[in-house]
DNA sequence: CCAAATTTTTAGGTATGCCTAAAAATATAT
DNA sequence: ATATATTTTTAGGCATACCTAAAAATTTGG
């Protein structure tokens, strides 16, 4: 398994955190099926680094920093999570493979997915776009393209 | 930095390999800036594991395994860097973010990628589409659908 | 062909992220 | 209220992926 990041810990402590004041030990330990002596090391290097507000004993809360990256990092994964199921992908398979992307992808990238995302929502013709995707993913047979349509976008994209 | 997969090293060694017959220790260690000594070690793994031929002193050779993931892994890469290029992404970032990505992607995710890659370029209506997304990347504004365009979409849509 | 330079390996060390076992603190139940 | 159960921490261990220094093998130049 990949080596966890402090984005991760700090997008479950918030997760968590939702409806209860602070987050435990034991609740990231079984979270993650680790060991609950683990999430002590995790949770003194996240408080040392600014992060959590970390009392022993008692358990943990975001501090403002710590809230701050954790809602970034939510939005970027649901963000690719979106984009992911718009390609065709399994939400399930998309789940899991935003959870690794959010972390690795460039900010550039990031941005121009994003802007995928919007103009696949706005553009008018996605959904026609869209349903020759998913019907090449199934049949790997992409329907010619209406003539009546093809001049029109040619013309279109000649401005 | 990400912990290096087999893959990584495969790959590279696939790469170095390139014209010339046996890649040694120092070849990979200049590449990823680590100590020869730790190429060593890396070699007994990779050799242990049936990805390479290693002997002392002499170098490295893939092995029929080696060469079968080495091509794999490129051809991944490669199909990441053409989607993420089509996408907008610019050429440099592309190419990092696919060698992250190569890793990473569930098989399904992958596929969904390669369709969407195929279909981007034989649908004829594609350049008019990717004309969109740039114009709103760069601007922040979708331009509106021509209305005959649309109309033809929605009836083809419906089929 | 052999001495010097280069390359590669060996041996041992560091940091990290996890583990277990046992000690310490806290919570619960009669 | 205190004994018992639960949770959390401490202390120490293991594996891995890198490192450095020095030994061993190979290559090169006169």
């Amino acid at each position: 398994m990949r080596k966890k990041t402090i984005e991760d810990y700090v997008e479950l402590v918030y997760n968590l955190q939702k409806g209860k004041k602070i987050v435990h030990t034991n609740d990231i330990a079984s979270a993650l099926s680790i060991n609950p002596a683990s999430v002590t090391e995790i949770f003194q290097k996240l408080s040392e680094e600014g992060y959590i507000n970390y009392e022993k004993y008692i358990g943990a809360t975001l501090t403002k920093k710590g809230r701050t990256l954790a809602v970034k990092t939510k939005k970027k994964h649901n963000k690719i999570t979106e984009f992911l199921i718009l390609l065709g992908v399994d939400k399930e398979i998309a789940e899991t493979d935003a959870c690794e992307m959010e972390h690795i992808l460039h900010p550039d990238t990031m941005d121009t997915i994003i802007k995928f995302v919007e103009v696949i929502k706005k553009c008018e013709i996605t959904p026609f776009w869209l349903n020759r995707l998913k019907e090449y993913t199934k049949t790997g047979k992409l329907p010619k393209c209406p003539p009546e349509l093809y001049q029109i976008c040619t013309k279109y994209s000649k401005k």
